[in-house]
DNA sequence: GGCTTGCGTAAGCATTTGCTAACATAATTT
DNA sequence: AAATTATGTTAGCAAATGCTTACGCAAGCC
């Protein structure tokens, strides 16, 4: 979650979400920055497991994670359902058999 | 999602997600940090929009904005969208009536 | 072998962040 | 009104973060 937190790192996520992309590739979308601070966050979102690396001759082609998306998305559901699981708790020691 | 980045926010939100708390009582949860580290926490939490305060007399309480988390939620849904979306694209360009 | 291309890594820097300690403020109690 | 309670706010600090510049290193081409 910290990691996506980065605006970077999100968008990053997001151009490689449906296709493979080069370094080069991903950096070029982000004219303001060095291609160096990109593969850092390359680096960052690799170590998250956000992202996957295939190397290709000289170019790494970078891809995401679906599973590890969703992993977070269902972190998020758990929100709702510890809320349900809590209230059912309650109801049970309220109303004892 | 910067916000909740943070894990004693990210707790917290947990903490007044069914229930309303006092500032105290939540701080209460954090024995390592102090008030204060959790009223700043608070602050955060609240400038984001992430939780509600409702004042009764001098206390405080907190509790999750529920709607926010959601669209946090749809948020990382429109990954998959997005991606079903282009592919829907591409279908199109490539096979033009 | 030497040059170029594509990319990661290390050092250094300014900014941000999370924290503590001390203070400020409003509501309650006595 | 003074003391107390519940909480936010400020100043200051150490650590983390995102960035640039410079360098390192492997893969292909001459």
């Amino acid at each position: 979650m910290k990691t996506l937190g980065e605006p970077k790192r999100c968008e990053i996520v997001r151009l490689v979400w449906s296709e493979e992309l080069a370094a080069a590739e991903i950096a070029a979308h982000f004219p303001d920055v060095t291609r160096s601070a990109i593969s850092q966050h390359l680096g960052v979102l690799r170590n998250a497991g956000l992202v996957t690396e295939r190397r290709e001759g000289v170019r790494r082609l970078y891809t995401a994670n679906q599973a590890e998306l969703e992993r977070l998305r269902s972190f998020l559901d758990s929100f709702w359902s510890d809320s349900l699981a809590r209230l059912r708790d309650l109801a049970e020691s309220s109303e004892p058999a």
